[in-house]
DNA sequence: GTATTCACTGGGCAATATGCTCGGTGAACG
DNA sequence: CGTTCACCGAGCATATTGCCCAGTGAATAC
């Protein structure tokens, strides 16, 4: 789905200031407040704007510790290590790509020590037969949306 | 910050739903409408709840595929390569790490090959010795908190 | 050329939620 | 025993929501 400025706007918006009504909004953009409110209804529709989740910080609930772990898995036992990440509450994501590892995925941790803990608690499967870990020691760029958000609303806006 | 176990059910419920009013919270929750905002107005202020932002899909915006890439720096670039990579719309995320690479990034383009487009525009700059990049093939953990915010719950009733 | 469709505007309405304040209660703590 | 703190339940003025409507302009279809 395509958007445009006017979405990208709104997105943005959105983005700086969650809590703010759709009458706010359409004084905010200039627009009228059904238009706001068309707008927003269609992102949601589409897709686009999956949700308005609250978004919590591990650290400030005692994970500090970020890591990234690959992970090489034995032929075939793919859904059972999928199945086995999903109950570890530590693990935030988990993907499957291409590339040396099979698997990729999002650890927390309370502290360095307790890193361990949860890296034997993933390991604990027979299926993962290597893992291979890298702590995150600075997030200069927190996950984002907005530049992307503005390039796609761009592109609209120029090609049609 | 410890939570217990009903910031746990706050945050669950803004979750699920998280268009929902402090005031249909408190029914749902069977609590007093000023215990839910000040229990909201705490959690954000200790930073547990960093914001509602809306979560945009970026394949819904045209960027259906996402992949990690691990680049390894020439000394001393560190801070050259972040400020060009915080240029890039279609990077979401960067972390430095310790282990193999020294930067974990997550990219996504409009297509595979858009991904060498991303990729070259990644790594063009003197600072990049090497990337090794991973297509995301499925993602069968999206990002996800719930889990985490439970445990910690948990460990806080039993613990004090 | 004309009709239709569509997004947007600007307005009005009742119902609802918000921000704020207050007094009262019970539990934990010094 | 007094203090502190979180919570409850209630009230109030104000703001926002969801919903409706008629009118306008631009693009599209016939």
């Amino acid at each position: 789905m395509a958007i445009d400025r006017l979405d990208g706007r709104i997105i943005a918006l959105l983005a700086r200031e969650p809590r703010i009504g759709v009458l706010e909004m359409s004084r905010r953009l200039g627009v009228a407040r059904g238009t706001v409110q068309a707008r927003m209804d269609r992102l949601q529709s589409h897709g686009v704007i999956r949700g308005f989740g609250p978004e919590v910080d591990p650290a400030a609930l005692g994970y500090p510790v970020t890591a990234f772990a690959t992970l090489q898995i034995r032929q075939g036992q793919g859904a059972d290590v999928r199945a086995h990440l999903a109950t570890v509450p530590e693990v935030l994501e988990l993907h499957t790509t291409t590339g040396t590892g099979d698997m990729l995925c999002r650890l927390v941790a309370r502290s360095n020590a307790d890193l361990q803990r949860v890296i034997d608690r993933v390991v604990a499967i027979e299926g993962i037969v290597r893992a291979s870990t890298a702590i995150v020691m600075e997030n200069p760029v927190p996950l984002r949306i907005i530049p992307l958000v503005e390039q796609a609303a761009e592109d609209r806006e120029r090609n049609g």
